[in-house]
DNA sequence: CGCGCGATTGAGTAATTTCAAATCTAGTGG
DNA sequence: CCACTAGATTTGAAATTACTCAATCGCGCG
């Protein structure tokens, strides 16, 4: 597994930081520490802070009438996760967001992140990006949703993000690919039989 | 219906500007006009606008493998529309984007966008914003699609934008919902039934 | 006034879910 | 370290939801 990444290694990705910008930016963010199951947003509480996975695995779902629960967002290191419509907006939460392994995250507070953007145009421009790349994602998100079938949305996850079938509960890929777990279990089934 | 919007008034929804700054970002947007059928975007070329839109209504879609198209944007007034992938990433575009009616659009390029953003940090924060809400949009999509019924979703959008149920023809919104024309047929005359 | 697109209808079908039960597995306490 | 148990996965059969295909209808617009 790849070393554990640091904030300033990701940020960097963006744009580009001198050692004191880095600092200030990376000073922002608590570090803490979650045990498996743990809760970091339940709904009708405001989502007070957005979360960057250090080490560990964390998904966001809601629950629906009848008690089943929707996966909305999967996060294993590098990922950010939290409950953006609540985040954002500062309006109470519909979703939760569980630690699904004993996990060490990053976290910064709605109000710390105004600062930061207020402070300087480049982290500005840096959680301009990564909105736009949330955006796109979902937008792919919905794609696949509209167009493709069960089985093809579990082989489009495995093909681009493998790692998180490996990391996530079998039942919770089958919610965040809007399917049943059973129904799952029947398409690996069938694969298995197919490839031997 | 609303007196035609200005991009002007929607910019200062989200930052204030004076009224140099407000002409100077106004000056980066063209009008252009297009008749009902127009494509604006087409898949394999790269998207070199975003387009705001002044009067009429535009729409997004994918073309699947068996030829169905799946709407993945509406837009009317004060919407904005364009293959976000494609365009925030000026990469081969994916959809369609094509007017539904005769329609008054403000574009703007990739590189005129650039450079407002390099310009002046309020129009940074003013598209960090609008990207922020796009992204709350498509989880909230996310969201209806993975928990609610075909006809769940119907009653949704009627809710929440029944102006857009008006503007378009029903294949285009049984598209945009994940269903078939023929389904969202039999939803209508289901309710029209029950009410009377 | 008729053409063509969009909407409706019916019948049959495919994809996915539900429910219930059996089996497997990993974590916990003794 | 093992046994136990709750949670997770698998399996089968029946039920539902939504789709397909084909035909018909309606109507706006040229």
């Amino acid at each position: 597994m790849q070393p554990t990444p640091s904030i300033e290694n990701y940020v960097r990705k963006y744009v580009d930081l001198n050692d004191e910008e880095l600092a200030h930016f990376a000073s922002a963010f608590k570090e803490v520490k979650v045990k498996k199951r743990q809760f970091l947003i339940q709904p009708n509480f405001v989502a007070r802070h957005r979360y960057f996975v250090l080490k560990g695995a964390v998904r966001a779902y809601v629950v629906a009438e009848d008690d089943q629960d929707n996966t909305i967002q999967l996060a294993i290191e590098e990922w950010w996760i939290s409950d953006y419509n609540s985040y954002m907006f500062q309006q109470p939460a519909s979703m939760f967001v569980m630690a699904v392994e004993d996990s060490t995250l990053l976290q910064i507070s709605f109000e710390d992140e105004q600062r930061l953007k207020a402070s300087n145009y480049k982290y500005e421009t840096f959680f301009r990006m990564i909105a736009e790349r949330a955006a796109a994602f979902m937008q792919r998100r919905v794609i696949t949703s509209l167009t493709m079938s069960a089985e093809q949305r579990y082989d489009l996850l495995i093909e681009k993000y493998p790692e998180m079938a490996n990391r996530f509960p079998q039942y919770v890929i089958a919610s965040y690919l809007g399917m049943t777990t059973e129904f799952l279990s029947r398409i690996r089934k069938q694969k298995l039989r197919s490839k031997g």
